[in-house]
DNA sequence: GTAACTGCAAAGACTTTGCAATCCC
DNA sequence: GGGATTGCAAAGTCTTTGCAGTTAC
């Protein structure tokens, strides 16, 4: 599921997240570059390893395509940035979320097929930011993740058992 | 932070495993024994590798203290039994819980300390449940995770900034 | 007795790091 | 020019697996 942007979107989602760059004195490099293009086609939710695959697939038009250490390099950078987030764990590998300005929102997963699926829902952010505070806590951020079976492989589920 | 509870308790627990192991039709070896017996006493939330290392401490009374392998499969083993569940992933590692029989709950996480603190809010369970049932999903589970600084850290922050 | 289980060592998978070469400012 | 960044190869971690020997039932 790529990224639904346009050609004009992209390209003022590039020169900010370079400026912020510069502006954190971090140079913008070409494989920084490409890989912040290669990552706002990828789509929404991504895994550093597939990331990887990706771009070089691609990269027989390109030369100097961002190598696996730079990937993850640049990935934590923009995590710094706040521009990319961890948001869970399947397995070994760590599903990363590409956010460029969206609000609060969770994650429907489905344990069959892997399926992510965003939902809204105030009243838990507000709730959860309650709580920190009663238990004296400074509240940062928090995580919601619902896990399930979707509506296709339930069906799937059903017609296996006929 | 040891698990609180009594020598009754502990035994009882020990017993009610073993009999879940035993109606699985999965043998009650002493290696698994014995680490289920560790795990009891050490606490509530644990990671593979540190429990490994806490057994091997106590081991020199012991004989057959399980290795790291048994440790990784009998977590597994017992996380399909439901009496362990993995809840956080940090770094590399995953944090479990051993969850002898508790109700829904959170953790609110301090990301300078590491320190869990749990709480209840069935209104999210509710909530979280509907949403899954809007979209079509079967709802299996649900997992949230509030991160934040601590009151120790907060303090400890400020001493420094004085 | 036999299938399940264990420990060991080694392999796997994801992620990080040391270092020489290269690039950006 | 000089420090930041890159790519490579190698190392680090956590986790899993193959296999021969052992154990529970």
């Amino acid at each position: 599921m790529p990224n639904p942007i346009s050609r004009e979107e992209k390209q003022k989602l590039l020169e900010e997240i370079k400026e912020s760059l510069k502006n954190r004195g971090f140079k913008t490099t070409e494989a920084r570059q490409k890989l912040i293009s290669y990552l706002i086609d990828y789509g929404r939710h991504f895994e550093i390893e597939d990331l990887v695959v990706w771009i070089r697939e691609r990269c027989r038009d390109y030369k100097n395509c961002p190598s696996r250490p730079t990937v993850y390099r640049t990935v934590k950078l923009l995590e710094e940035l706040g521009y990319v987030k961890p948001v869970l764990k399947q397995g070994n590998r760590t599903v990363y979320e590409f956010l460029p300005v969206k609000g609060e929102h969770y994650h429907l997963l489905c344990l069959s097929c892997g399926k992510l699926v965003e939902f809204e829902a105030p009243q838990i952010g507000d709730m959860v930011k309650g709580i920190a505070q009663r238990e004296g806590f400074k509240y940062l951020h928090h995580h919601l993740e619902v896990c399930g079976i979707c509506p296709e492989c339930l069906q799937k589920e059903e017609r296996k058992e006929n």
